[in-house]
DNA sequence: CGTATGGTTGACCCCGCTCAATTGGTGTGG
DNA sequence: CCACACCAATTGAGCGGGGTCAACCATACG
């Protein structure tokens, strides 16, 4: 049985609710910037926001409840645990990690989050975050009313069923930490979902350098920090990757895809 | 590490798809049997099944697209992993177990679904059911059509929060068994979670039958079937509780609370 | 009865956690 | 530029919770 001892990593003492007040915040349509539509193009909500041509009133009013937060420092908090919920949030840029902390303080890592995914979706359920959200690196935002969305989605069936689909999509990958796995499964698995979701995005799916500290990851994994030392370093004795402190490079991705198909299926 | 051999429990060799097909399926409205309030109050749709008194057109409707399946018998499957999902259920009568198997025919358990719980809301992310579903004793169902629910969703805003609430509370009861804790803290959490949900269903919070086999609570809770044996045996050296095949008495709730509350918070 | 199925018990062992020491990278002040 | 401190990461030694394997027991059913 591991349990951290680290409290959550806390660079700023400054306990600002991003998703809460308007600080930072700017309409998305009042900034033309270009590289809004490739964000767009890989985020959660391009189906709703973009492939709805047939319903261009929608459209706008989707625009028109986005607002942009940040930029998010390293060690800054989206939202925290027990506060009320109003918002989900499409990441644009940087990693969020979500945790809670139980009573002894121990820190239980839930996921990170990639650009174009979604943070606070599990807030709906009892109207508070049931866990923190915090950025890893500098982060930006786009914050969406969940009542104005709710109410936008009575009259768009697109924008809807979007919601309900990141909904149940939720369901599932949490399910995927549930299963008992051995280090190297859970390892390869981790790794795997990363270059997957970074390939997605347009970035390589064989190197890539992590935001997160070993903690962060083992913490997730639900391992202790030394075990996924020696388990990369036996990883990288069998030439299934080379890491280099944050910089991985994934040698054999077939190798790995073996190990984590128990897990990811 | 602990994996399963053991082949799903199938004691029909019947393969009835029962969310797919019409057979033994009755609309809602046409019988009026009296047990439909007392079973409807206890839904987890019974707020927006009963609680629209302000949109009764709504109400006829949602009730016009609910089916009854079954009665199914034990080791019949609701659904099945991979078939296209088209409808989620709430249990009306009896348990039901999801699960999924690995590529080595390793069951998983994912839950247990007690009346007024719903399954299949995992099948809305790619359209076809992640898992499988099985009575674990005699079952009866509501069945509703997903397409036709959505679609009165647009117009009902208390049946589409309904249905946002349960979906973002399947994510964090997914979450749950995804934390690294002692054998006793999962077993204690597992009977404190049922003391809970019977009791909300107006049952005893201390006394219950169970419906699953030791094997499948082993599973649900990543243990092997010899540690649930060992645990139960030492919860009753300690008057924790009191057990006698599948009857249990839960004699000291505060200290099993105390032991869950790690869990279940 | 005999047989099947599910549950219990005991002996043993291994994966991964704990504890402690060491390394190395980064930042800061002299 | 070096010295020192600090923290993250690594490495080693030891051990314990829980899995494995096997035998045994009990209730259900033909």
């Amino acid at each position: 049985m591991y349990s951290s001892n680290h409290r959550p990593s806390e660079r700023r003492p400054m306990n600002v609710v991003q998703l809460q007040d308007r600080h930072e915040m700017r309409p998305e349509h009042d900034d033309g910037d270009g590289d809004a539509v490739t964000f767009c193009s890989t985020c959660a909500f391009s189906s709703a926001c973009l492939a709805e041509g047939y319903d261009k009133s929608g459209l706008a009013e989707l625009h028109c409840l986005v607002a942009h937060v940040g930029p998010l420092q390293a060690g800054e908090h989206v939202f925290r645990e027990g506060e009320p919920f109003n918002a989900i949030a499409a990441v644009r840029g940087g990693t969020v990690k979500t945790y809670i902390t139980d009573r002894d303080g121990n820190e239980q890592v839930l996921g990170f989050f990639l650009p174009g995914e979604v943070i606070g979706l599990n807030g709906i359920h009892d109207g508070r975050y049931p866990c923190n959200a915090v950025a890893l690196d500098t982060v930006t935002l786009c914050r969406f009313s969940f009542p104005m969305m709710a109410l936008l989605a009575q009259k768009m069936p697109g924008l809807q069923s979007q919601l309900f689909r990141l909904l149940s999509a939720d369901i599932n990958k949490a399910a995927l930490l549930a299963g008992d796995h051995t280090a190297d499964e859970r390892m390869a698995a981790f790794l795997i979902s990363l270059s997957r979701r970074y390939a997605a995005r347009g970035f390589s799916a064989r190197r890539f350098t992590l935001t997160m500290a070993r903690t962060d990851i083992a913490n997730y994994l639900r391992l202790a920090p030394e075990t996924v030392s020696r388990v990369l370093k036996r990883f990288q004795a069998d030439e299934l990757l080379a890491v280099d402190r944050r910089d991985f490079n994934l040698l054999d991705l077939p190798r790995l895809e073996q190990l984590a198909s128990v897990i990811l299926r």
